[in-house]
DNA sequence: CATGTCTCTGTGAGCGTTCACAGTAGAGAA
DNA sequence: TTCTCTACTGTGAACGCTCACAGAGACATG
């Protein structure tokens, strides 16, 4: 209360203390915790700061302390393609909440443009956060590489593909969910399983191709590159490939997509096809993204743990920033079984 | 570059200094624009910084300034209800983009929750942002009472209906948005023209009746109270007033709804009641949000301007921090036509 | 009694900047 | 010459806080 609205220079722990009639380190140990304060003198800064108004400069502290007790959660990309995403909001939910655990507020930014990602470079190595949880897709991203050169603790979510080693991440076993996919696919009876890919220069592209070749490998099913398609992550992608596969092995009973957005370009080629879905093809998605809902049938997908995930993500970056090593974590991912197989 | 990914201390103004041969002043001067500094000493400044590796401390700089350089965008309710909404995406790239031009990061903060409430009021006016953006539909928001008593530079979107007089905001023009409907209706042959107001404690409630009111006094038409009905923003509450509607005035040609989504719970009452939309019943929206396009037939709407809004709401809040008084500002809305009129 | 230990308190230093001020050198005017 | 003015530079003092340290009591232990 007091002096509301004011333009006043704010209180500073030297007014509390003469306030409480006690010298500045007792009040700032009353603000640290309280340890190795009497009960009188604490009840005494209590009351100080509160008939003073007194709020820290965080200016002040982190400038001794070094640190800012606030984390950054850094979005190198267009906010639309993530913002329309409800796994993205979970994602952000959940850093929010396991960060609430130690009090420490989350602060979103924004780099979409080049101009802005300089800004906020800044920003940060500025000290302004003592961490930044990243989400970009692009996996070669250089905002990434300059804070970590800046020695910025840093954990981005999914796998970097450049220098892995170096930065810390926490990703969906992306390999793993491919084989559970094709697993499923065979245990329904399926025998000619073709896939379309992901872009090969993401994770995602990789692994989930990685983990299909050896379900089919482990099955002993002899390996047939025409079941094999790439495309791009997007709807008309999917389509375009699943026409490749369709002329090149006409006989494809099932169809692993490495992302359901691509999944529905598939459904819908097949459709064009005059092939029923499941009846004639199976298809299994990936990532339990709106578009698994949205199609019809429903997808059948896997579902990345986006609420481990998160807590993942604060984990490491708060070891990382208590001074432990970079590390990388893999969680397990859940098939969703639905209407599409 | 040098010392890479080091948890060496950081350079310093002075390191700079003893680098470049100058003093801690004339570095400081590079720092903030150069002004009276010999182009040679700029020049061994520059290099120095850059051999060094050298990144202001913006700790020391706000201890001393009392400035930070950064805004806070603050949203107090859940994330998800903006996120989904393109229009939001359109402020917030707005205001990011109208910071830029002064070189200041915006930081989106969330604080759906009371306890993210508390977490970031704190950081807040601990001074970790010059002003904050406020984004809220609840209008008794206790989060800009509270920072505007801290002194806190704040501009809200959307008129508060509280202490208005006290916090400064931007807004569409509400009221004169619901004239250009109604006349619209007016002028495109309808005479029976009903309206669905949103809950009478929004502004929007309020000024958007306000409008449809003003516009049958203008034209000389008997107010008729059984052509008035309110609804709460949900799609539900729009259906239900619509029943209503129907009951009392079933002679209505047109109806004016406060919101898109509200519009979509008209229109599927008039389907149950075997009314055509436009031919037997015109309907008006308001919002221009995803539902107006969504809807079948899609809506004719006032679309309000968002980028103009975020360009309003930087300015005014950049003058507010230079030390204005708070002020408000009403922009035009548009009327944008489309099926179901 | 001396000594040690524990809890509590105050004090000085310093974090990395900016700011105000004093001062220097050179150019031009009186 | 001498003075003023301008362009530039260096220096000490903050800013508000935490941290390390020293010291004061209280109490127990040898």
């Amino acid at each position: 209360m007091s002096n509301a609205g004011a333009r006043r220079k704010a209180p500073t722990i030297h007014d509390v203390a003469r306030e409480a009639g006690v010298s500045r380190g007792t009040v700032s140990r009353v603000l640290n915790g309280g340890h190795y304060v009497s009960p009188a003198a604490r009840e005494a800064v209590d009351a100080a700061i509160k008939s003073t108004g007194y709020v820290v400069n965080r200016h002040a502290r982190s400038l001794i302390t070094g640190r800012s007790d606030s984390v950054g959660f850094l979005l190198t990309e267009p906010q639309e393609r993530f913002f329309e995403d409800p796994n993205f909001n979970v994602l952000l939910r959940g850093c929010t909440q396991a960060l609430a655990a130690y009090d420490i507020p989350l602060l979103l930014m924004l780099a979409g443009t080049q101009d802005e990602r300089r800004r906020i470079t800044r920003y940060i190595t500025a000290g302004h956060v003592d961490g930044v949880l990243l989400v970009s897709s692009h996996s070669g991203d250089p905002v990434a590489e300059e804070l970590r050169a800046a020695g910025v603790p840093l954990v981005a979510c999914g796998k970097p593909i450049g220098q892995a080693s170096k930065v810390s991440y926490v990703a969906a076993d992306d390999r793993d969910g491919a084989r559970d996919m094709v697993r499923f696919l065979h245990q329904s009876g399926r025998r000619r399983i073709a896939t379309v890919t992901g872009p090969l220069d993401t994770p995602g592209g990789v692994d989930r191709l990685a983990g299909y070749r050896e379900v089919l490998a482990e099955l002993g099913i002899t390996p047939d590159e025409r079941l094999i398609e790439h495309g791009d992550y997007s709807r008309a992608g999917g389509e375009a490939a699943a026409e490749r596969l369709l002329a090149a092995a006409p006989d494809l009973d099932a169809v692993f997509v490495a992302s359901d957005l691509m999944a529905q370009g598939v459904l819908s080629a097949l459709h064009k096809a005059g092939r029923r879905v499941p009846e004639d093809v199976a298809i299994g998605g990936f990532d339990d993204s709106p578009a698994a809902l949205a199609s019809s049938p429903e997808l059948t997908t896997i579902r990345q743990p986006w609420d481990r995930i998160a807590n993942e993500m604060v984990r490491v970056l708060l070891a990382q920033i208590g001074g432990e090593d970079p590390s990388a974590v893999i969680l397990p991912t859940e098939l969703i079984e639905r209407r599409s197989t």
